[in-house]
DNA sequence: AACAAGATTAACT
DNA sequence: GTTAATCTTGTTA
């Protein structure tokens, strides 16, 4: 097998996607493109990252269920304004860190929030926080179980994604195409009204990821 | 200053 | 299917 597939043949600069690539104003499009590439996380335990297989687009102002909605431009929301390719992370429920990504122009609050990803690398490290092994089917999935796999929290919020360093995302090499990935509406925004039923989630198939995954050599 | 709600999860019945 | 856990944020007074 070729290495020169997935990430670990490549340069840091072929790894990185383009600089453009978070500033598409079309988020919905950034939110089904993420699906396939590698988010990685750098702790004080180490390294640990995933494959991202599950995202939300969530579309500024004018969209009902995003935070930023009618315009509110907050504390919290602040970094959603912010030019495209940073973290956005808050508490939800007071207990669960929830994790976007900040796309768009500056001044244009779009975020596609990760929802699930595939473990790749620190299994032993996630199985540590979990206080159990890990199930790499199942425990990625979640908005608020892989921030807790990956170690992520409020401190990781505005982080830079673009280049490696806290918290950053990454090509794979891996080809996700439509016919894995199932589209509907996103999950827990029933106060969204009639916003609620756009097709704004993207899901791929866990068995053919990872059958993906192990093609590649990337495990 | 007070309060209601939340882009969830795990553990119940 | 129901519910508790848990706390920041944004809104209202």
């Amino acid at each position: 097998m070729d290495s020169s597939d997935g990430s670990q043949g490549m340069r840091i600069s072929e790894r990185m996607p383009d600089r453009d690539f978070y500033l598409d104003d079309d988020v919905v499009g950034i939110s089904k493109r993420l699906l396939g590439m590698k988010i990685v996380s750098n702790t004080p335990e180490g390294i640990c990252s995933g494959i991202i297989t599950e995202t939300e687009a969530y579309a500024g102002e004018t969209d009902r269920a995003s935070h930023a909605f009618g315009g509110r431009l907050t504390q919290r929301t602040e970094v959603m304004y912010r030019e495209g390719g940073i973290a956005y992370v808050y508490l939800c429920y007071g207990l669960h860190s929830l994790l976007n990504v900040v796309t768009g122009p500056a001044g244009l609050p779009h975020a596609v929030l990760i929802r699930g990803i595939y473990p790749l690398e620190g299994a032993g490290i996630m199985a540590g926080r979990l206080k159990r092994s890990i199930d790499v089917r199942k425990d990625g999935l979640g908005p608020g179980k892989l921030t807790r796999l990956l170690g992520v929290g409020k401190s990781h919020n505005g982080a830079d994604l673009r280049n490696p360093g806290l918290l950053w995302i990454e090509h794979s090499g891996l080809a996700i195409t439509e016919n894995m990935v199932i589209s509907g509406p996103r999950i827990g925004i029933d106060y969204a009204g009639e916003d609620a039923m756009l097709p704004y989630r993207f899901l791929a198939d866990v068995v053919q990821v990872e059958k993906a995954i192990k093609k590649a050599g990337l495990v």
